[in-house]
DNA sequence: TCCTCAACGTTC
DNA sequence: AACGTTGAGGAC
C-alpha cells in the first residue's frame, strides 16, 4: 500500500498521512493536490511526498488506520520539492505553518478548460532603440553577474525598462528563466504587452483578469520548463521556474510586494532568498527606492547601485513649486488655478492628484459634538455625493447621509475635509468649458470604465484628469504639462516613522507625470506644511539628500532598516478580552526579553517591547484590536524571541494573534 | 434537569 | 481554521 504525506492550509505545523487507494496510484504523486477528509470535513491538501507503507513499518505497528485520499485535483505537478523547501523557509521566516506557506504560493481554484489566457498579438517591437552609456553600461553590469544584487536607480523615463528587458534577454538566452515582478499588472498594462512581443511564445502572463484555472494552467507550463519570461504581481515571486536565472522587481518601492494577510510575506524578502538558493540575480529599480534598499546599496552588501542619471529622451525635469495653503481659503489655490488656465490655453492636459475619496470625510455636530463613525469600525464615514451615501472605507458599512444631528436633532452640523468628488465638483465650476473625468475606485468600478477613461485622455479627449493613488503611477501622457497636488499633507498627518518617505516618494512619482516628452512640465504642490521636508527636497528635486538625511535619522532613531520591527495584533469581538490578552501577550514579550537579558548579559542589541496600546485604528469591521509592538537591532535575537512568545502564547478561542514582520505601517 | 455557550483539543 | 467534545453556570 502507497502513502501519501501532505501539508494543508490550517495553522498547524504539521504533516498528515493518507492512503492511496490503488485507483489512484497513478495519479498521486509530489506536487499535486488532492481532495481528503479532514476530521469530519473535506479539504485541499499538497502532496509533499508519495511512498511505500512498509518503509515505517516499526512506525505503523500501533498507528490507527489512515483515511483514503479522496481524488486528485490535478493531473500534473503544480509545485516541486523547491517550493516545499521554500515553504518552510518562509513558515520559519513569517511564523506561520507550511501548509499555510504553500497555500499562497499555489494558486488556489479548480481545473477546468479555460480560455486561452492570454493572446499574443502581433505588435510591434522595438528591440532596436539606441541606448545611452549609463543603460549600455548597466546592462554590461548586470550580466557579468559580478554581484549578487543590482538596484537600477533613475528618474522615471531613464529607460530602466529598457535595461530590464535587455538583461532579461541575456539569462533568457543562456537557457534560465526570468521572473519579472510588478506592482500591479491589469490586461491593459502595456508593460505585458511589451514583454509578449519580446519574448514571444513563451511568457507566461499572470494578470488580474485570469480565472483560478488559467492562473494554474499557466502555472504547470512554467513547472514544465516552457517559459523562459513569467511576468506578473507580488505572488508571481513564486513561479516554480526550473532554472531561475533572475528575479527582476519594477517600482521596488511599492508597498503592494508586502501581502496584507496571513502569511504577510514581501515579495522582496522572497526573491532575496530564491535567488541565493538558485544563484540567480536580483534586480531591483526604482526613482523612489525605499529605505532598505538604500541602504542595502550604500554599504558593502552584495548589492550593487546602477545611475540612470538623465531621461532618456532628453528634456528637464519639472519646475516644481509650493504653495501654502495657509493663505488660501480654497481647495485650487490661485497659483495653481492660475497655472491650470494657462496649459489649458495652450491646449494641453492637466493631472490633478488627491489622495482622498469621495466627497467629504467627516459629519460633525456643533450643538452636541456628535461625529458619523462607522459603527464596526472606530474610523469616520465618508459622503458619497453622487451614491448619496456615508461610506465606511474601511469595511464598506453604509448609510444614509443626514442633514440633522441623528444624536440630538440640532441643525447646526457640518460635512468638512474634501475628497477628490468634491475637487471634481469644485474644479468643474472653475473650468467648465474644460472635459474633466474623475478616476478613483469609486468613479471606475470596472477595469473597462478605467481604460475607456485612460484612453479618452491618453487621445485628448479629456482635458483634466482628477484622481487618487492611480494618476500617480506609471502613467504616461505626452500632452501633460501641468501636475497639481491638491493636498500633499495627507499622508503626513499619520504616526508613522514612515510617513516622510512615503510623501517623499509619492510627490516624486507624482510629479514625473510632468511633461515627460517636453520641457515645460510643471508641477504645483499644495500644501499646509510648505516646510516639511519630504516636501522641499521633493520639490528641490534633491533625491539623494532626502534620502541620506532620512536615513540618518532612522540610524538615529533605531527604526528600520537600522532596528527590525515586529507586530504582534490581538483582535477579537470581545473589546475587554481582547484587551487583557494583549496585556498577556506584552508580559510574556516582557519575560522573554528579561529571560533573553540573562541569557546574553551586556549584548546591546537585545530586543525590547517597543510598545503595547489599542492599534491606531482601534476596531476594524467588529474586531477590537491591540497590538505589542516589538523592536530589535538583531534580527536574530528578534526572531529567536517571537519563536520563544509564539510557543507560550496561545490565543483562547475568539482572539487572534496576526504577526507582522517588518511591517509596513503600525495600524 | 435541561440548555446555552465558551473553553479546549483534534484533525492522518 | 473548523469542527467536535466537555463542563460551568443560568433559568425554570
Amino acid at each position: 500500500m502507497m502513502r501519501a504525506r501532505v501539508l494543508a492550509n490550517i495553522p498547524v505545523d504539521k504533516e498528515f498521512d493518507y492512503a492511496v487507494p490503488p485507483s489512484l496510484e497513478e495519479k498521486v504523486k509530489p506536487g499535486v493536490r488532492v481532495a481528503v477528509p479532514f476530521g469530519n470535513r473535506e479539504i485541499t491538501a499538497f502532496v509533499i511526498d508519495v511512498f511505500p507503507d512498509d518503509v515505517l513499518k516499526d512506525e505503523i505497528k500501533n498507528e490507527r488506520e489512515l483515511k483514503d485520499i479522496k481524488r486528485a485535483i490535478d493531473k500534473e505537478p503544480v509545485f516541486s520539492p523547491r517550493e516545499v523547501e521554500l515553504a518552510k523557509w518562509m513558515a520559519a521566516f513569517y511564523f506561520c505553518s507550511p501548509g499555510e506557506a504553500l497555500s499562497v504560493m499555489v494558486p488556489g481554484g479548480r481545473r477546468d478548460v479555460g480560455v486561452p489566457a492570454f493572446a499574443v498579438e502581433d505588435e510591434l517591437t522595438d528591440g532596436s532603440v539606441e541606448l545611452t552609456g549609463e543603460q549600455e553600461a548597466a546592462i554590461a553590469s548586470i550580466s557579468s553577474a559580478s554581484h549578487a544584487m543590482y538596484y537600477l536607480y533613475g528618474v522615471t523615463g531613464s529607460g530602466k525598462s529598457e535595461v530590464f528587458f535587455r538583461a532579461a534577454r541575456h539569462v533568457v538566452d543562456s537557457g534560465r528563466q526570468v521572473i519579472y515582478l510588478v506592482p500591479e499588472i491589469t490586461l491593459t498594462h502595456q508593460l505585458s504587452r511589451m514583454v509578449a512581443c519580446r519574448f514571444p511564445g513563451r511568457v507566461a502572463v499572470l494578470h488580474s483578469a485570469l480565472t483560478a484555472s488559467q492562473r494554474i494552467d499557466q502555472w504547470k507550463r512554467i513547472l514544465r520548463g516552457e517559459v523562459d519570461m513569467i511576468i506578473g504581481a507580488r505572488s508571481a515571486v513564486f513561479a516554480p521556474c526550473p532554472r531561475l536565472g533572475m528575479i527582476i522587481i519594477d517600482e521596488e518601492h511599492e508597498n503592494s510586494y508586502k501581502a496584507g494577510s496571513t502569511p504577510r510575506y514581501h515579495a522582496r524578502q522572497v526573491a532575496q532568498k530564491r535567488c541565493a538558493d538558485a544563484g540567480a540575480t536580483l534586480v531591483m529599480g526604482s526613482a523612489t527606492p525605499s529605505l532598505e534598499a538604500w541602504k542595502l546599496m550604500h554599504e558593502d552588501s552584495g548589492m550593487l547601485k546602477l545611475e540612470l542619471p538623465q531621461r532618456v529622451g532628453g528634456g528637464r525635469p519639472p519646475v516644481m513649486e509650493v504653495v501654502d495653503m495657509l493663505r488660501e481659503n480654497r481647495m485650487i489655490s490661485r497659483r495653481l488655478e492660475e497655472e491650470m488656465r494657462l496649459v489649458l490655453g495652450r491646449g494641453k492636459q492637466v493631472i490633478l492628484f488627491l489622495n482622498r475619496r469621495g466627497y467629504s470625510y467627516f459629519f460633525h455636530c456643533a450643538t452636541c459634538g456628535y461625529e458619523m463613525s462607522c459603527p464596526h469600525c472606530s474610523v469616520s464615514l465618508t459622503y458619497h455625493k453622487n451614491e448619496a451615501m456615508m461610506v465606511c472605507h474601511y469595511c464598506g458599512y453604509t448609510r444614509s447621509p443626514v442633514t440633522v444631528c441623528p444624536d440630538c436633532g440640532s441643525l447646526d452640523v457640518g460635512y468638512s475635509g474634501f475628497g477628490t468628488e468634491m475637487v471634481e465638483q469644485e474644479v468643474a465650476r472653475m473650468f467648465p468649458s474644460a472635459s474633466l473625468a474623475r478616476l478613483d475606485t469609486d468613479s471606475t468600478r470596472d477595469r473597462d470604465a478605467m481604460a475607456l477613461v485612460l484612453e479618452d485622455f491618453r487621445h485628448g479627449k479629456i482635458d483634466i484628469l482628477l484622481g487618487t493613488q492611480m494618476v500617480a503611477k506609471g502613467l504616461n501622457f505626452p500632452g501633460v504639462e501641468l501636475v497639481g497636488v491638491v493636498l500633499a499633507d495627507s499622508g503626513l498627518n499619520v504616526p508613522d516613522f514612515r510617513s516622510r518617505e512615503h510623501t517623499f516618494s509619492l510627490l516624486v512619482q507624482v510629479s514625473g507625470r510632468a511633461g515627460r516628452y517636453n520641457d515645460k512640465g510643471r508641477v504645483v504642490v499644495q500644501t499646509y506644511k510648505p516646510g516639511n521636508e519630504a516636501v522641499t527636497a521633493a520639490c528641490a528635486g534633491d533625491v539623494d539628500g532626502f534620502y541620506d538625511r532620512e536615513l540618518d535619522a532612522r540610524r538615529e532613531t533605531g527604526f528600520p532598516p537600522y532596528g527590525r520591527m515586529v507586530n504582534l495584533v490581538v483582535r477579537g469581538r470581545n473589546k475587554d478580552k481582547a484587551e487583557t490578552e494583549a496585556a498577556r501577550l506584552a508580559e510574556i514579550c516582557e519575560s522573554t526579553v528579561s529571560a533573553l537579558v540573562r541569557r546574553n548579559p551586556g549584548r546591546k542589541d537585545l530586543p525590547e517591547v517597543f510598545g503595547t496600546s489599542s492599534c491606531p485604528v482601534e476596531k476594524i469591521a467588529g474586531n477590537w484590536r491591540f497590538h505589542v509592538l516589538l523592536r530589535g537591532m538583531s534580527p536574530a535575537l528578534l526572531h529567536q524571541m517571537i519563536g520563544a512568545v509564539v510557543r507560550q502564547y496561545k490565543a483562547p478561542s475568539g482572539i487572534y494573534m496576526e504577526i507582522d514582520i517588518d511591517p509596513l505601517h503600525l495600524l
